[in-house]
RNA sequence: GGUACCGUGGCCGAGUGGCUAGGCGGAGGUCUGCAAAACCUUAUACAGCGGUUCGAAUCCGCUCGGUACCUCCA
């Protein structure tokens, strides 16, 4: 398959040409969510960006299989308070069992992906459910010499390991500097070196969340799943790894060399990395505890917002922005995209009203075009929005009579705003009509009501018309061809 | 401290050597009973200093400022 499609490799800090390892097949992983807690604005960057990255590849022609994991088996706290997972502190807090705990965000995550339309992955395995497989995983590792056993634990030999190969290669980091700067923290009595990392760890008696293994009941450490269920669903070496910037190090950075250790090779072709969303200027994170939920986004309910902002202006107002970019977070930027985006779609509706010319005094086509180079540039979704705004323009001048589009024409700008607008981008309307018999009926109604209040120069009665149904965001517009209706 | 990235007009944000990014907001105008939308015109920019070049927001150096990772975090 042909295609002009680069991405940013991670790994190389270039970008690259595509070549999928078996065409038409395209594996993609992408490090899920821990279920411990409501998804926020951070949560829906990833969502989104790789949810474009699988939409342009199917549009391509790919078979894309698109892995993304739930974590619910907790990672750690810290190293300091070994013994607790995530999931495991939040059950205690809420007096559930914790798989009630992960059961619950779950379905909430799920929910709020689906609110911000984005497709459902092929595959979505969940750590627990692959115990047995990082144990195989583990073995492996083990019988290889990249690990070793402390009182039922066992830890990743990084020093070891990096003789071999070169652990850092993904993050950019060395050893060396790893063995001066990595903080000392306790309960670490058990590694070689501060910066090994826990393969399995024994439970302690307080431990929920434990299961059998050769060496000790206990829970596995926190690479390994992906580096397991990557394995498993996509093969020992497959196309793309997707994940947040802040799991760069030390996260896949690790699972890196859990694959190295294990098959002697590099996992993972091509590394695809969001950047973070900042709120004043400050990743958005949990441990910052700065976030806002999905949820409040669309409700409003939180001191920061001013009012509700609906799912598509948050997927509208990320795709704005580069995924490699930080964004910043504003009201203001949020409004922005919301006004944006509601122009986007009247000009796509615009559309089914234009009158077609003899001649085209635009060149259409050149926009498709350029709407396929910029997403073939690692996916720049700003610029595709920026073209269709061209368009929108366009069309807005077409309707006014200052430009021509023959039928042909008009025909392939709806493709196109269908194929990029929608398709692509997900897009969807949310303040659509209600074609309704009934509402067209009655908005008929009251609208020659309108009319003729108008005719009879009764503009108190018109205006109060107008006002009443801006109160259920119904708004009128008088054009030449009489009032017209939507949603605000 | 180490590593990496960034600093674009009121806000958000593209752009990696020469050609108007774009959206929102502001100002003026057209249309309209008014409004809304749309259209037309317009202002506001590339952190600072130096260098390379015929030419730099874009390359190089320095300075200042900010962020991320190095501990769980999308």
């Amino acid at each position: 398959m042909k295609n002009n499609l680069k991405i940013y490799n991670t790994l190389s800090r270039k970008k690259e040409v595509f070549h999928p390892i078996n065409p038409p097949h395209v594996g993609m992983y992408v490090c899920g969510p821990t279920v411990y807690g409501d998804a926020h604005l951070g949560h829906a960057r990833p969502g989104i960006t790789f949810d474009i990255v699988f939409r342009y590849l199917r549009h391509l022609g790919y078979k894309v299989r698109y892995v993304r994991n739930i974590t619910d088996v907790g990672h750690l706290v810290n190293d300091a308070d070994a013994g607790e997972d995530k999931i495991q502190k939040k059950a205690r807090l809420e007096q559930l069992e914790p798989m009630e705990v992960v059961k619950f965000y779950t379905d909430r995550y799920h929910e709020n992906m689906h609110q911000l339309n984005t497709l459902p992955p092929s595959i979505e395995p969940t750590a627990s459910g692959h115990i047995i497989e990082q144990i195989e995983l583990i073995k492996k590792i083990l019988k290889n010499g990249y690990a070793y056993e402390s009182d039922g634990s066992l830890y990743f030999d990084v020093e070891k390991y990096n003789k071999a190969f070169h652990y850092g290669k993904l993050s950019g980091r060395r050893i060396e500097e790893l063995m001066q700067n990595t903080r000392e923290l306790a309960g670490q009595e058990e590694k070689h070196n501060a910066f090994d990392f826990a393969l399995w760890k024994k439970s302690d008696p307080k431990h929920i969340m434990h299961w059998p293994s050769p060496w000790s009941e206990g829970y596995p450490g926190w690479h390994l799943e992906c580096s397991a269920m990557g394995a498993k669903y996509l093969g020992e070496t497959f196309d793309i790894h997707g994940g947040g910037m802040d799991l760069l190090f030390p996260h896949h950075e690790s699972e890196i060399a859990q694959a190295n250790a294990a098959t002697g090779h590099d996992p993972v072709k091509y590394w695809m990395h969001n950047n973070m969303i900042t709120i004043n200027g400050q990743k958005m994170g949990k441990s910052l505890n700065n976030f806002i939920t999905l949820d409040e986004f669309f409700t409003g309910n939180h001191k920061a917002l001013d009012r509700a902002y609906s799912p598509m202006t948050i997927r509208f107002f990320i795709l704005q922005a580069h995924y490699r970019s930080t964004l910043d977070f504003s009201t203001e930027a949020l409004k922005a995209a919301e006004k944006g985006l509601h122009k986007l779609f009247d000009a796509f509706y615009l559309l089914n009203e234009l009158k077609p010319s003899k001649k085209s005094s635009v060149d259409v086509k050149a926009f498709e075009e350029k709407c396929y180079e910029a997403m073939n540039d690692d996916f720049n979704t700003p610029m595709v929005i920026a073209y269709l705004f061209d368009l929108a323009h366009i069309l807005n001048q077409v309707s006014n009579g200052q430009e021509n589009l023959t039928k042909a024409d008009i025909d392939s700008t709806k493709t196109l705003f269908s194929t990029f607008l929608v398709d692509l981008l997900g897009m969807k309307d949310e303040k659509g009509k209600d074609n309704s018999e009934l509402v067209d009926y009655l908005m008929d109604t009251i609208l020659n009501i309108r009319q003729e209040a108008k005719t009879k120069k009764d503009y108190a009665t018109s205006d109060l018309i107008r006002d009443e149904l801006a109160k259920m965001d119904i708004q009128i517009k008088d054009t030449k061809e009489g009032a017209k209706w939507n949603f605000k």
